[in-house]
DNA sequence: TTAATCCTTACAGTTAACTCTAAGTCAAGC
DNA sequence: GCTTGACTTAGAGTTAACTGTAAGGATTAA
């Protein structure tokens, strides 16, 4: 079976071998194998795992809460239902998140039309007076 | 004209008043008028400022290119292709964010129905074990 | 008049997630 | 044999954005 070293691994995650070695030591990667030298060999399923970390990092779950999840993937079945629970409170987690980005583009994108405006008029004032105009404020 | 304590500014925003002075501090807030005794007058147009700041905020926007916003503001017409530029490039940061929440949602949604099918089955296995039914494997 | 709330400066502490250095070792490839 | 890249422990440094304390003073509402 083909493995891989840290820096690979480190390369294809955009990460740094570094923040592996921490991601370790937090206990986020218990099922690595070494050489009897030490050396990390990492699997095609150790850059799964760790793609799901980086995919629960990017949701905002601390590291912590994620050591939480990998214990229990070691504990085995009795810990099914704490990982169910935990995705679907994820799901919701970023359901919000999405929910929040669009309010967020609207404002954006009202401020682009805004200066995109001010910029054809060449001045700011366009939007404070626009009773001058015959459309009136708004 | 009605006006707003800062911590009646720091409610609303769900922020503190330590927040707010620091954000002061920073350069963020430099409209802000004060009563001859030194304190904070927060006007509505205050608040929708801060919204604003707060947007920036949620894009990732590290405060110190929010003061150059906020700078860029006060210096006037002579800034607003900047401003104009800053707003579009903000549009592209949060699409690429949607996109990106995007990818993490459909992770989490594979996860949630793994473990969906894992705790109906009461064991993990059957997701390593799917030779032996009908479907076979994935 | 008393409690609450505001202000200031100055600075220390917190948290998360790295990021790196030091010092010393080990092992594989050219 | 030398370079490269891996390893260890231990610990220091970094960054961002707060978060809070201290010390002293002013204002305002009940």
């Amino acid at each position: 079976m083909k493995t891989y070293s840290i820096s690979e691994v480190a390369k294809e995650l955009n990460l740094t071998p570094y923040t592996l070695r921490y991601y370790d030591k937090e206990g986020l990667m218990p099922l690595v194998e070494r050489t009897s030298s030490g050396i990390r060999l990492f699997k095609e399923s150790d850059i799964a795992a760790l793609k799901v970390i980086e995919c629960l990092k990017s949701t905002g779950m601390p590291i912590k809460e994620i050591k939480n999840f990998i214990d229990w993937c070691s504990d085995g079945d009795s810990t099914l239902n704490q990982r169910y629970d935990m995705f679907m409170e994820r799901k919701a987690t970023v359901e919000s998140q999405m929910e929040e980005l669009k309010k967020t583009m609207e404002v954006i994108e009202h401020k682009c039309l805004y200066y995109k405006t001010a910029l054809d008029a060449g001045t700011e004032d366009i939007h404070k007076k626009a009773k001058i105009g015959i459309s009136g404020p708004n």
